[in-house]
DNA sequence: CGCGACGTTGATTTGCCTCAACGATTGTGG
DNA sequence: CCACAATCGTTGAGGCAAATCAACGTCGCG
């Protein structure tokens, strides 16, 4: 029953066989097809997601109407709305699967209570999110100092194999360019 | 003694006075006059710093030798570099005094003892980062979503009393335009 | 006073977008 | 299993937001 976050979880801070079973009281499948949606703007973020398995993205609709991709997720990642779950205001974004996927959520309005009942979550937590913080900040790091091809090159050299799972309009909406420039920047280097 | 550090905590988890005392074992202060630095690029960023009373920016130098800056912190903040100190690697960045300032630090390598001592701070901990996450996920959404000039407009009626404080180059630096187009901008609409 | 830090102005350039049109591939209902 | 429509990627022409460059005003401070 979910290996890879029980795995996850006992690589930050120890979780015997009884506390897992108290944690499984918490948390919630969502078993996805592709296309599916965890969330929709207007909602409020009412979970935390971890991927088992599969593939996630987070975006919203800009004035222009397109869809502005802001995260990926892939297995052992959590991804969320922090800004709903911590103001408990409605969502801006989409949460959507790439692919079908395995999600296991925890509910943001019984996270309190599981981690009262397992307090050593808070230092798990506390780690993941300052871990999340870390990657947020590199990443608004290169925004300010690569260009948009440098930031395609860096992207597609750092997660090949990723780059061949997803659509390269998804690439593109990730990395802020559009698809027609990626076209010409997949032209230009071979 | 650290009026500012004390009531933040408690606005978040319980602290007694006892508490209190184990606590002030692990932070060191910092007076800082203008320009100072508490951390220069190639160091390993070895605390986590909170604004007492003054304000900080963190930068780092582009190829093009300009100072980019990436954040300021102002009172009650938390600043650091979560990468270097997650992962004991130098840091890229320069943390420096704008304004003669009251700084408090906590020392990564004693952080894990502390947090031993006073478990509720883990819980502490773990809503400073998750909110500084919600942050850095908005800005970025901003990032995507606005013009130079709409994010120029947005950030000083957002913080109009913050645009007094610091030089205008500062603010262009942090949205990531230059203070040409900045001093456009302001002729723009005044 | 004079020098360095800060801001402004205008001319020119460019990285990347927009728009429109056209292949190639995928997948789906009849 | 084929037809045909989406979906996805490519190409080229033209345009614009914002950068670069250079030069000059101005203020505060040693």
């Amino acid at each position: 029953m979910y290996p890879n976050l029980i795995k996850h979880i006992r690589r930050h801070v120890e979780l015997n066989e009884n506390e897992v079973q108290i944690l499984l009281n918490y948390v919630r499948p969502h078993n996805l097809k592709k296309r599916e949606f965890l969330l929709t703007q207007g909602q409020i973020c009412k979970g935390n997601y971890f991927v088992e398995k599969g593939c996630l993205r987070m975006f919203f609709i800009k004035d222009n109407d397109t869809e502005q991709i802001t995260q990926f997720a892939l297995e052992t990642w959590w991804l969320s709305d922090y800004f709903s779950i911590a103001d408990n205001t409605p969502s801006q974004y989409f949460i959507q699967a790439i692919e079908k996927s395995e999600i296991v959520s925890i509910d943001a309005q019984l996270q309190d209570n599981l981690l009262r009942e397992l307090p050593q979550l808070e230092r798990y937590f506390r780690i993941i999110m300052h871990r999340a913080l870390a990657a947020s900040q590199l990443r608004i790091k290169y925004m300010y100092e690569l260009s948009k091809e440098e930031l395609y090159n860096l992207f597609t050299s750092s997660f090949p194999e990723f780059v061949q799972r997803v659509p390269q309009y998804m690439i593109a909406s990730y990395l802020g360019l559009t698809p027609e420039y990626v076209s010409e920047l997949r032209k230009k280097k071979p």
